[in-house]
RNA sequence: UCCUCAGUAGCUCAGUUGGUUAGAGCGGCGGACUGUUAAUCCGUAGGUCGUAGGUUCGAGUCCUACCUGGGGAGCCA
């Protein structure tokens, strides 16, 4: 043998190579033995298992075997075997052992024991290194590749619409400002008003906090399109649901109305559950063992069952007529609180719920009005323990009905004329929808802390790493 | 932003009505053990008690402000 390649734990486990010489890279997770022998468990982040390497003491220099500690790096070459002990089936007998990179036990962070989330947020450029955090963070690019295959099997075109926006006329929520003004020297108006038009763009910008409208300028041309793409909102949200920076996927489709749109955001979901449990099983169990002992229930419960649909003003009969009682008042014209929401698809229904029609005024003004001239064809997928997982709607399609809308709730029509022209030149029923990636991994893997799903997380007062 | 709880060793926590030298488990280190699985057993080091003020003879403990984190609410994805 001439030359070999570095073979990863996931291959060792997976092809049939047993009794074949092999080269192992990876990290030491722990190390146990006793003066004979030492059993090192090595892990490459290629699949959550990692892979045990017996080292025979004799073989080796005892500084070697001492300088291989919990995190250091590692380079193995020996014969991949049939187990001796339990607990494995296959495990490298070292001929050869080699530390790439020491690591300091005394000061190295992580330990064989496991760490609270809230500590390993504090480490956030070591917590890859962890069961859990490998698992999740494994599972998240899984799931983003599979809502592309998703759309690209359904002939929707991934669309990407900007991250810096002229527009802050949605009302999605509070945005951060992109400039490169001197903000020592802010050039100012006679009026003392910020003289926008020696900024870069010449104007006022923010960062994205929606792509939705230009993805209704792509779908009235391409029929259906999508975006997935990083979002942006400035509010000081402090849950374990909000982050300032979060990825957001849109589909926005021609020719759909609100009952395509429900069709969609039901089947897309539960293609990506399925793909968790057919594609990422082994980083599943391990969450439902050591996360959540219910999770792959929960998962093949959303899988089997038909979500449950209703208006708005069903719901709040259903609320009024619960018998149950409720810190926030229940009654039509008012949003519905946290505790609404979740009585209806934790206790009432047990099940995913999508709302639709909700009252024009506490809703958006691109949403389309129903007839009744009180509601508008917004839609609202609710998750258990989650909430708010997906919020669409049909969009009104009809040029003076949208105008007026605009004018009523103040949004500036001059900024948004090229939205409105969509309206005016060929203008066709149209829905869309926003999905929340952070909260969908949030309910795949079990995490209860969207900060624990995306790798850096942002939120008010921390932006490290 | 509001409500609420918390901040003591590397980690997770205990610390009584304020009282003398602040404890444990885990992890680390040293040793024992012929194949271990969160190994086990013996030993050992390790602390500006979040920060700044204040009350008191005396503060980890009480008070005030601030910082940080958790949970709940709002905003929403």
């Amino acid at each position: 043998m001439l030359f070999m390649i570095r073979s990863t734990v996931k291959e060792l486990f997976s092809a049939n190579r047993l009794n074949e010489d092999v080269i192992l890279k990876g990290w030491v997770r722990t190390k146990r033995g006793n003066k004979r022998v030492a059993f090192i468990a090595v892990n490459d982040g290629t699949i959550i298992h990692s892979i045990q390497v017996v080292a025979d003491a004799e073989k080796f220099p005892e500084d070697l075997l001492k300088d291989i500690t919990t995190g250091c790096s590692i380079k193995v070459k020996g014969k991949l075997v049939e187990s001796m002990g339990k607990g494995q089936k296959v495990e490298i007998h070292a001929n050869e052992l080699e530390v790439i990179g020491a690591c300091d036990p005394e000061v190295y962070p992580l330990q064989k024991k496991g760490h609270s989330f809230e500590f390993l947020r504090e480490i956030a450029h070591l917590r890859f290194r962890t069961n859990t955090f490998g698992a999740v963070f494994r599972i998240r690019h899984a799931i983003s590749y599979a809502i592309h295959k998703y759309f690209n099997d359904k002939g929707f075109f991934y669309l990407h619409t900007p991250i810096i926006t002229a527009s802050d006329a949605e009302g999605a929520g509070a945005m951060f400002r992109v400039t490169t003004l001197d903000l020592d020297d802010i050039p100012r108006k006679e009026n003392r008003d910020i003289d926008f038009s020696k900024d870069f763009f010449g104007r006022s910008t923010n960062l994205t906090v929606s792509g939705q409208l230009e993805g209704e300028l792509g779908a009235l041309a391409l029929s259906s399109v999508y975006t997935f793409g990083p979002t942006f909102r400035a509010e000081n949200s402090n849950t374990p649901r909000h982050v300032a920076e979060f990825w957001m996927i849109e589909p926005e489709m021609a020719f759909h109305d609100i009952n395509d749109n429900m069709d969609l955001a039901e089947d897309f979901l539960k293609y990506l559950v399925k793909y968790a449990l057919e594609n990422c099983m082994d980083d599943l169990e391990f969450l439902n063992s050591m996360i959540d002992k219910e999770l792959l229930d929960r998962l093949h419960f959303v899988l089997k069952n038909e979500f449950v649909r209703m208006g708005y003003t069903e719901a709040v009969k259903v609320l009024r007529e619960s018998g149950h009682t409720f810190e926030f008042p229940v009654e039509w014209g008012l949003d519905l609180q946290a505790e609404h929401e979740r009585y209806l698809v934790e206790k009432k229904y047990k099940k995913p719920v999508i709302l639709t029609d909700y009252p024009a005024e506490i809703k958006s003004f691109y949403m389309k009005q129903n007839d009744d001239n009180k509601t508008v064809r917004a839609m609202d997928v609710l998750f258990p323990k989650i909430g708010e997982i997906i919020g669409g709607s049909q969009r009104e399609e009809d040029y003076n009905k949208l105008l007026n809308r605009m004018r009523e709730m103040n949004i500036p029509e001059k900024e948004l004329w090229w939205y409105l022209e969509t309206r005016k030149f060929g203008t066709v029923e149209h829905s869309g929808f926003g999905l929340g990636f952070e909260r969908l991994l949030m309910f795949i893997t079990g995490m209860v802390n969207i900060r624990d799903v995306i790798p850096f997380p942002r939120t008010p007062k921390n932006a490290e790493f």
